[in-house]
DNA sequence: AGGTATTTGTTCAGCGATTGAATTATTTGC
DNA sequence: GCAAATAATTCAATCGCTGAACAAATACCT
């Protein structure tokens, strides 16, 4: 049915240029080659004289840049081909975690141009002096920024817990947070990103809602509709509908490590019993394979995970069998609920994926209905280690391209 | 983060015209009271001259009219109110069920203007010959509508399976329809509907999700997002996100019913084990409460059952207990990852919520993390039976307004 | 009763953005 | 070297929104 979404309010003379700036630009940012303006015509609708005036604005707007001409064949003028500028607006990325913050830069085009991960133990430090940390490193990252001719238009900050839509950090268990007021506190520092309307200056989201949204942006692009999935301490699912993250009515949705498995099972600690968390939560997976669950790093326990089951240890790929049948069941249930045809394991599912995805496939082959005419898809994150701050970061430069008007307007 | 739904396509010159018809459309849908050009114009931000151009082809097109001046204190020039026409165009419902067929007229506004239902089991009639007497019901309501000043411009075919984009029924296990191409079935008789530009002629869809749609257009305005659950012989969920139904990437979204429950349970003819389906569905209430599981129509079985319950039957509270309690650790699983905060029972459900929605409560708030923060509401459909030929008709209605340039450019 | 303030709705010149056709620019192929 | 082809720009025409002035209709005040 797709109605088609009108912008929310008054549609005036100048939003006309405002839509068209952002259909132009959003085209050749998905495009697979740099497309030249009579190619942005046909593929918009608009005419070239149109294309043309609105790619002026955006040569001259920094936000896209004329590349070598595309080659082609045939008679003709060639085409001046457009790519998305490498100097220009860009966001930046932070992240804080169980054992390491990270602060990233991510320009339009969607290239990491900077990249700092500080590895510590974050859960003895006290949420001001964690981000007052973040915030020496997020300087930094800026002056690289700036050194490349990058401008930091507004940041995004993942964290591992439940975020309220002012940036409130309701709960982060594994960090140890509860009730952290993150705009209140970094409104101590200066401020760290250029302000530009109609982009946030600090957005503070989940790491699995931002997790998933770096894997829609990644390229090759993939399919528009997928349940991401990163298996941390807890397990946390960003849900990505028709290239959008559904964030649910709080902003909280994605708590799939509480969807039951064992109704009558193992009591959770979210008050409930059988919870998926306890099947194939990293402790659950850890403890199962005979390791000690004890103070190795979350990244070095799957790895040693890994290399045990590679090494056809038995233990360890009963473990995964297991922890991989329970997530079926989960994930299988989601499928039937949502129609979605792409399942992407992250986080430290990502390394596990080659034992992972053999029993979740089994289990949604058994109980999705549909599967016999619509085959899921399920594979491993192609984004590495710290992927929730490359999405966040992503998702400021994103918000430029799907706006690109507040930037016009601020840089004239 | 919203990001501002760009129109899919090029933005002209006439789009202007035709998304600042539809917010204007759109607000006096929404409005509770019959609005005057003024509130438009301050309400949707365009000035109070747009305002009456846009009002003045809405008024020549018979998508709204002039009411009474509302009352108002204080002085100055009585406002003229604008009010939804209660002639002009209207969608058409049409539902085929197990034990009936339903036809329905909904104007605009949204009212039910035209309800036949034609009792019969359908399940040996094959689909042509049930498609058949459906379009001389149609045929009977379109001349009523016409008489009423209605013009059809849709139609919306609710169907209890698995539909197809285009049309085609892949499964109605109930109904034992596979593979049913309706809308070449259709096509053998006369049109039933005038064509619109925007408005597809026939639309097939899933009765949960239909009936979803009805419920999310009832007055008083509900929720935007929300659980629909149909309980019929099979469990079906319509989900509704942002106002807008989320179909999946196949339109095969809200299979709750083989959400596991007992992942080690009774086995399903899905090929599952334990789904949803085998405790909360008609057939396992009825049997677990001791009723002869026979050939009872469906809604004789419900009343049936309510009776029973309300005298106190033993048997049948505590068979109404048990599935609740297993609708409620799906429903705790769904809000979980969504994160929704209202559920509304439908279907056979509606008439058993005062003994459903208890134990369904209660799972929630043991199983769902934010439950505390952030209360669910559990409560019955507000529509009656054939929500899904009322909510089918409706969603023919509702993109009229969505999308009025088409119709206006039909009725010049 | 009459005048004034107030609010509603319309009219009209001005303007920004798109359109479509004509024009210029640059290359390939004969 | 010339014609054909494709790319990009220029420019008058047009469409629809804006803002201000104006007309209409009522309540309140004296």
């Amino acid at each position: 049915m797709s109605l088609t979404h009108a912008p929310a309010g008054a549609v005036r003379q100048g939003s006309l240029r405002e839509l068209n700036l952002a259909l132009v630009l959003g085209r050749i940012a998905a495009a697979e080659r740099p497309p030249s303006r009579a190619d942005l015509a046909t593929a918009t609708g608009l005419t070239r004289a149109t294309v043309s005036a609105v790619v002026e604005d955006l040569l001259a707007g920094q936000l896209v840049s004329e590349s070598d001409p595309a080659p082609r064949s045939g008679a003709g003028r060639p085409a001046r081909g457009l790519v998305l500028a490498d100097q220009g607006p860009a966001g930046l990325g932070l992240e804080v975690n169980v054992d390491y913050l990270a602060v990233c830069v991510v320009d339009l085009a969607g290239q990491v141009r900077h990249r700092t991960v500080h590895r510590a133990d974050l859960r003895p430090v006290a949420p001001a002096d964690a981000l007052a940390r973040l915030v020496e490193l997020a300087e930094a990252a800026r002056e690289d920024a700036a050194d490349q001719g990058l401008t930091l238009v507004g940041a995004a900050l993942a964290v591992p817990g439940l975020v309220d839509d002012d940036g409130l950090v309701r709960l982060a268990p594994n960090l140890g947070w509860s009730d952290v007021p993150v705009p209140a506190l970094l409104a101590e520092h200066p401020p760290l990103v250029e302000q530009v309307p109609g982009v946030p200056a600090l957005v503070v989201d989940n790491e699995a809602n931002l997790a998933a949204l770096g894997e829609l942006h990644a390229r090759p692009p993939g399919p528009a509709s997928f349940l991401h999935i990163s298996g941390e301490v807890g397990i946390g699912a960003g849900i990505v509908l028709d290239g959008a993250l559904f964030r649910g009515v709080r902003g909280w949705s994605g708590e799939i490590g509480h969807l039951p498995v064992h109704p009558e099972g193992r009591p959770c600690r979210c008050g409930g019993q059988g919870c998926l968390e306890q099947y194939a939560g990293q402790e659950a997976i850890v403890t199962a394979a005979g390791l000690a669950r004890a103070e190795l790093p979350a990244d070095t326990a799957t790895a040693r995970l890994a290399e045990l089951a590679e090494a056809g240890d038995a233990a360890a790929l009963r473990a995964l069998h297991e922890a991989g049948t329970a997530l079926g069941v989960a994930v299988a249930g989601v499928v039937n609920l949502l129609d979605l045809d792409t399942v992407v394991l992250g986080g430290g599912y990502a390394a596990l994926a080659t034992w992972l995805c053999p029993p979740v496939l089994s289990e949604i082959d058994a109980r999705v209905l549909t599967a016999a005419w619509s085959p899921v898809t399920v594979r491993p994150s192609t984004l590495g280690a710290e992927a929730a701050a490359v999405g966040a970061a992503g998702s400021v430069a994103r918000r430029i391209i799907a706006q690109p008007a507040g930037w016009l307007a601020r840089a004239g």
